[in-house]
DNA sequence: ACTCCAAATTGCTATGCAAC
DNA sequence: GTTGCATAGCAATTTGGAGT
């Protein structure tokens, strides 16, 4: 029904309202381990963290696991004998649908949780979202999440560039908590995270510092528009965050100016991209 | 190994000012 | 009014670093 426009948010005929994540308090903190770093490997494990519960699968690949990838992540996979090995010792690994449905059913049990995790924005995000959508799980996934933060894009902002040697979780981690972990294995990196969002990220994180889960969808949206420079990256990122498409700007645009002045009072976008985002309409046609 | 973002660097244009 | 230079501002490009 209505909601299928989650699944592709050009299909959409209402312009959203302004992103609000209000009432949000539950967060949900979450890593993936997967077969490589490409955009297109599979997942071989989903860990998660909530205040009070654990979640963690491991997830039968469909390709070969990286060499570089079984180093960091200690897990190996044999198509042949169908067994998974974490540094030896075996687990049962479950199928792609039904480690994303079970993920999702614990997200459920929060309250529009919001998830969070490192570097997430431009890996474990963008991954997980190709593999909902390959498992028709997308528009379920987006009625049940709020939206997603990326503590690394936290980091960068509010800490001091003398303060941390890098911005790798592992070095913050050290740095801010004090303690060595072994990084890479998923559950462990969802703990370190989790304390270190505790004890250091709680006072910085702002509302604002949230995406819509239809960020990469939106962004997508612009991709025409960016190639042919008539709107800046930072634009496009500043609405995709909010969940607003491309075709939500060109529905307010052709009601009336007034339609995007939602964008403008919130101060979203420039004048001088709404001008050049209405004359691109108007070439369009 | 792959991909992406953002910071840093380089390159270019335009503007302002001084001298003629 | 014209020329030349210097600097500010913007655009394009390169580099570095993060995730498995």
């Amino acid at each position: 029904m209505e909601f299928n426009f989650q699944q592709d948010p050009e299909q959409t005929t209402e312009i959203p309202l302004p992103f609000n994540v209000d009432g949000t308090k539950c967060k949900v903190f979450f890593d993936l381990e997967t077969t490589g770093l490409g955009r297109n490997n599979d997942i071989i494990q989903i860990a998660a963290k909530t205040n009070s519960n654990s979640f963690n699968r491991y997830v039968i690949p469909r390709v070969d696991i990286q060499i570089e990838a079984s180093k960091i992540t200690g897990i190996t996979y044999s198509h042949g004998t169908n067994k998974m090995y974490v540094r030896g010792e075996i687990v049962e690994p479950v199928s792609l649908h039904k480690a994303l449905l079970d993920f999702i059913h614990f997200l459920k049990e929060q309250n529009q949780p919001i998830i969070l995790g490192h570097n997430i924005c431009n890996f474990d995000i963008p991954i997980i979202v190709s593999k909902l959508k390959e498992c028709n799980l997308f528009s379920t996934f987006c009625e049940t999440v709020k939206g997603f933060l990326d503590t690394m894009k936290v980091a960068r902002k509010c800490i001091p560039k003398n303060d941390a040697e890098n911005l790798k979780q592992q070095t913050l981690v050290k740095q801010f908590v004090g303690e060595n972990y072994s990084a890479n294995n998923g559950i462990e990196d969802v703990d370190s995270l989790k304390t270190l969002y505790d004890r250091t990220f709680t006072s910085l994180v702002k509302s604002d510092d949230v995406f819509s889960v239809l960020y990469h969808n939106c962004m997508e949206s612009y991709s025409n528009l960016l190639k042919n420079k008539i709107v800046s990256r930072p634009v496009c990122m500043q609405l995709a965050k909010d969940g607003i498409s491309l075709k939500h700007l060109k529905l307010a645009s052709v009601r009336d100016v007034n339609g995007l002045k939602f964008v403008l009072q919130d101060q979203k976008i420039p004048r001088k991209s709404v001008k050049s985002i209405q004359e691109y309409f108007q070439n369009e046609e």
